[in-house]
DNA sequence: TCGGTCACGTA
DNA sequence: CGTACGTGACCGAG
């Protein structure tokens, strides 16, 4: 920590700012930081305590290599970061994220070049090498300095035909000896990144993406290791109810995996011999009893419910063995600890940019939702954005018409009145221009959305075209989504309808994440005692102490507020955050 | 042991 | 023949 002093005055000295990019890269005993002029190591036992006293003294943007890397920044709540591993999601488009991936990028090297380990060609063809791009007056390496260019041709880091050295990206945690070099390259990509989205259509608007993507990673990392309040009691009376109790052994659940077969296969005709769990074998037997089906799904089945006992009794056990396999027992076994159940969370998925969630976090079936409950002295705050998808439909594509319908409490009344038709018709018009559905939405209003809201519908004409035509697309935030494959024919209609989705989900999923770090930080500032929980597309529990839950519940307006004029300044657009205060998941929804 | 298919939960 | 995700059972190839 002597050092750290020395440090703290260099930094300030060299004219950092609040909010200009700090590189750091650390592991449980030192510290590197990179401002793009200097580069400093600090040995330290502590370097949580480093990091925390720059914060004090600078709130720089601290830049990142990925939440992988460096999860444990420690100054997460308040600070503002720079990740360049979600920012290159956001440039490339998929989920491809690793350090050897983003530095080919930003240095311009085809990815089917990256070397793998044990692979020893590491010489090859000159062209592309990286000293030739250095000396090129078209570069993308423009702004290097000097330092970082001897960093290269030392060749440590990085081979000569520009690649990162496989061996060198595998390490974690990061030796100390290589923290500095990390430090200094995280530096030249943020700088790179920047560069990029400031030439994009809406340079603004990208870059606020990039830092709210930067910061949903930090909140990805306080969800995967926070948990989501969760009463295993509760969790089991609801198992139990559906598959039995807790089995004492390996064949105590055999012999209940058995009854709960044999009460379907005795409803099928005598001497009927069918494995429910092999599809193929299935609906030949359903076939059998007068149904030919083309798979046995269960929206299929449903309207043969009432026809056959058979039918009735196989759907009845799909959703208990639903239970048993995903979320039973051994699900609660392996993911629950200490009143927490606890997933891997991701910033963005691999196409429009969701978040995803692993351990059933995200797809959770109903019926267990009373088992989320808050700790003792501790309540949820719950809240949805309402009609989100059409609300973001309105906004990203400028449509007047379609902004003076998001003005109501609910936006189907008035596109309802606008065509002429039911609200329900009006709903599966406006989702079905969304969604590219070709049947199911009546002739008439269909053509009233076009003539109605021309300007949407053209939005999402041209994207279905260049979903079909193969060209890919971006994001209102700028997110690349590929459609490398749309030029099958066979599949262009499947694309046309991918890229469609996209940028409504694409663009609700970005407008999503800028609300709930806002939140989040704003949370932080008045130092309530809560926890973001869980977030779930259009949908964030709170987790807060009891006393405290109203001043959240103003917190997630105020958030919403704020963060949709940033998003889209100017935009008429008005969103709906339906909030309430509430002891379980389940009662919320 | 792996990838593909089916199925199903959520939004 | 609306989109996305994660998960698990089963099948068949290796």
């Amino acid at each position: 920590m002597d050092a750290l002093g020395p440090v703290l005055s260099e930094l300030q000295s060299s004219g950092l700012k609040r909010g200009d990019f700090l590189a750091v890269a650390r592991n449980e005993t030192a510290v590197a930081l990179c401002n793009g002029s200097q580069s400093w190591l600090l040995n330290s036992p502590t370097p949580v305590e480093v990091l925390q006293a720059i914060e004090a003294a600078c709130s720089p943007r601290w830049v990142l290599w990925s939440s992988r890397v460096d999860s444990a920044l420690p100054v997460q709540k308040v600070a503002r970061s720079w990740n360049l591993a979600a920012v290159h999601r956001l440039l490339r488009g998929g989920w491809n994220d690793d350090p050897s991936r983003i530095w080919a990028a930003t240095n311009a090297l085809p990815e089917s070049g990256i070397p793998k380990l044990g692979q020893l060609d590491f010489f090859r063809s000159p062209q592309n090498s990286i000293f030739d791009a250095l000396n090129s007056p078209t570069n993308n390496l423009v702004g290097y300095s000097a330092e970082l260019a001897h960093e290269i041709a030392r060749g440590e880091a990085v081979q000569p035909d520009g690649y990162l050295r496989p061996e060198w990206v595998i390490d974690n945690p990061l030796p100390t000896s290589r923290l500095q070099t990390w430090a200094r390259l995280a530096f030249w990509v943020a700088r790179w990144q920047t560069a990029e989205l400031a030439r994009r259509d809406r340079p603004t608007v990208a870059i606020a993406t990039a830092r709210s993507e930067s910061a949903a990673e930090l909140l990805c990392t306080e969800l995967t290791r926070g948990g989501l309040p969760f009463d295993q009691e509760t969790a089991e009376a609801i198992i139990a109810k559906h598959v039995g109790p807790r089995p004492a052994s390996l064949a105590d659940e055999l012999s209940e995996r058995g009854r709960r077969d044999h009460e379907v296969l005795t409803k099928f005709p005598e001497g009927t011999r069918v494995d429910l769990r092999n599809p193929v074998d299935l609906r030949a037997a359903i076939g059998r009893i007068g149904f030919d089906v083309p798979d046995t799904r269960a929206a299929r089945l449903e309207p043969f419910r009432d026809q056959h006992p058979a039918i009735a009794a196989l759907l009845r056990w799909r959703k208990a063995e639903r239970i048993a396999t995903t979320y039973g027992y051994a699900w609660i076994d392996e993911n629950v600890s200490n009143r927490r159940l606890r997933g891997q969370w991701s910033g963005s998925d691999g196409a429009a940019g969701r978040m995803t969630a692993t351990a059933g976090l995200h797809n959770m079936p109903s019926d267990l939702r009373p088992a989320v409950t808050p700790d003792s002295g501790f309540t949820f705050v719950h809240a949805d954005l309402g009609q989100i998808e059409p609300r973001i439909l309105a906004a990203v594509s400028g449509d007047r018409a379609l902004a003076l319908a998001t003005q109501s409490d609910d936006l189907y009344a008035p596109v309802a009145a606008t065509l002429g038709v039911d609200r329900p018709t009006a709903k599966l018009a406006v989702l079905g221009a969304m969604y590219g559905a070709t049947s199911g939405v009546a002739g008439n209003a269909l053509r009233g959305m076009e003539r109605s809201y021309p300007v949407a519908m053209r939005y999402l004409d041209a994207a279905d075209r260049s979903g079909q035509q193969g060209q890919s697309i971006r994001t209102y935030g700028g997110r690349h989504v590929s459609m490398a494959g749309g030029t099958d024919p066979s599949r262009s209609a499947a694309f046309g309808r991918y890229a469609r989705n996209a940028l409504v989900q694409g663009a609700a999923a970005e407008f999503f994440k800028a609300w709930v770090v806002t939140l989040r930080s704003l949370l932080h500032v008045h130092t309530i005692s809560s926890e973001i929980v869980l977030c779930l597309h259009d949908e964030i529990l709170v987790h807060v102490a009891q006393p405290e839950a109203t001043a959240v519940a103003r917190m997630l307006e105020e958030s919403l507020h704020s963060a949709s004029a940033r998003w889209m300044p100017g935009s008429t657009v008005r969103y709906i955050a339906n909030a309430s205060i509430t002891s379980s998941w389940s009662k919320s929804a």
